[in-house]
DNA sequence: TGACATAAGTAGCAATCAGCTACTTATTCG
DNA sequence: CGAATAAGTAGCTGATTGCTACTTATGTCA
């Protein structure tokens, strides 16, 4: 076994280093999900590209930078945010922090960007430093981790919307296809959400009952909607 | 909407601000977990205890750092780590850093500590700073969430073992009783284990199969074993 | 007006899976 | 030998999932 104890972590003051806050912020764009970027000063040169990021005030938290970063760059309407992890050195930074901290954020689609931001579509994102790539990535990885649980999708509709509104909601935000039977059982099973008495007529097909988000407390114990299991539709187009 | 792009983050360069990486280093003890605290220098007054923590290295990765701290305090027998997040500020800690980075490390029960260490059982632990109390909590869900899907436990056991150490492992990294014929049958289902020829009479009862840790590819699309959904049981003592 | 296209919503089967009870098997102890 | 103890198994019940195929309600276009 090695040499231990002449090194012991905390009897001496500990090494230190420096780390930024770094923002993954997701907004629906059709049917697909964007992420915000800010594009750097291009002198002539080729254009480049970054996640927003900001390092703390005096005092602030690390979830309060976060949440300043997201109203700078576009407004006040976050769905839902969350930290996805802290990404070190080795892959080169956009500000040469040692480290920084991932948040994942979802805002509405009609959300606006700042001057010097825009949104990108996710599957055909500009070259980032490769520390952020990961960043995305990963940030992708706990969104869909967590949407058994949070009622993200909800909050990226209107307070009365359809079935299939709600459907093609999640189908975004997990990032496969679901099936319409399937779906619209499990969502019964966990009482999140309940009929209004009004339809909707969207041109061409049947008129779809509006539904409003209404999670009563389970009865017993039932368990969260377990949405990564639900399968794949082939039927649909 | 607020005001926005007067302070774009990434225009200028952002602030940025100290970290530390923090660790929660668990053990079997018994039939618990234990958690490895590193004793503060004690001049007659009260004792105190904190989580190991250090900072990095010049170029060192936040995973290089944990797994330096891991060896210097409780050799290299590391059955599993991994990232559990980053604590702000707000709440203070130990050395005053702004925000701490978390992991989550399990090594074998025989594993022994550094001088100025000790392994606390983690029902009842010292009073730690409030952060990281937090981040202990934090740790145990992170390593609870990732059951599933990591093969911590064969790590914890020698190579080969009967089911039921399995289970008793399975049952103190969860921090649940499982069934015993749902265990088996989920574990045979997911082609994790396979049977040796020998048994092992371990004083009174019948003698136990021994198994070895062998995770087949899986036939087919098989999903991991939801340890999670395995009922408790009431069977046994 | 009526046939067709389109989309919403439903019924229900077959397969799988979890929770549980109750068993059989193999060993030690007295 | 019988009681105690622990390993391992059988199999029922009810819940959940994946899926196909339906019914219902509307717009469109001849």
């Amino acid at each position: 076994m090695r040499e231990r104890s002449s090194s012991a972590p905390t009897r001496t003051l500990p090494r230190r280093a420096i780390f930024t806050v770094d923002l993954v912020l997701l907004a629906p764009r059709g049917k697909h999900l964007s992420v915000l970027l800010a594009r750097t000063a291009s002198n002539g040169a080729k254009e480049r590209w970054l996640l927003p990021c900001d390092g703390p005030k005096k005092g602030e938290t690390v979830e309060a930078v976060a949440r300043r970063i997201m109203r700078s760059v576009a407004g006040s309407d976050v769905a839902w945010f969350e930290q996805a992890g802290a990404f070190g050195v080795g892959k080169r930074h956009a500000v040469n922090a040692d480290v920084s901290i991932c948040f994942v954020g979802v805002v509405p689609s009609r959300t606006g960007a700042a001057t010097g931001f825009e949104w990108h579509v996710i599957s055909d994102l500009p070259q980032l430093p490769a520390r952020q790539a990961d960043m995305v990535e990963s940030a992708l990885a706990s969104l869909r981790d967590r949407m058994d649980y949070a009622p993200v999708a909800f909050r990226l509709l209107p307070a009365e919307f359809t079935l299939s509104e709600l459907q093609q909601t999640y189908e975004m935000l997990i990032g496969r296809r679901l099936h319409k039977a399937s779906f619209r059982r499990a969502l019964q099973a966990a009482w999140l959400v309940e009929p209004t008495d009004e339809w909707r007529s969207e041109g061409r097909g049947r008129p779809a009952q509006l539904f409003r988000y209404a999670p009563r407390r389970r009865r017993g114990n039932r368990r969260a909607v377990r949405f990564d299991l639900l399968g794949e539709s082939r039927t649909r187009a």
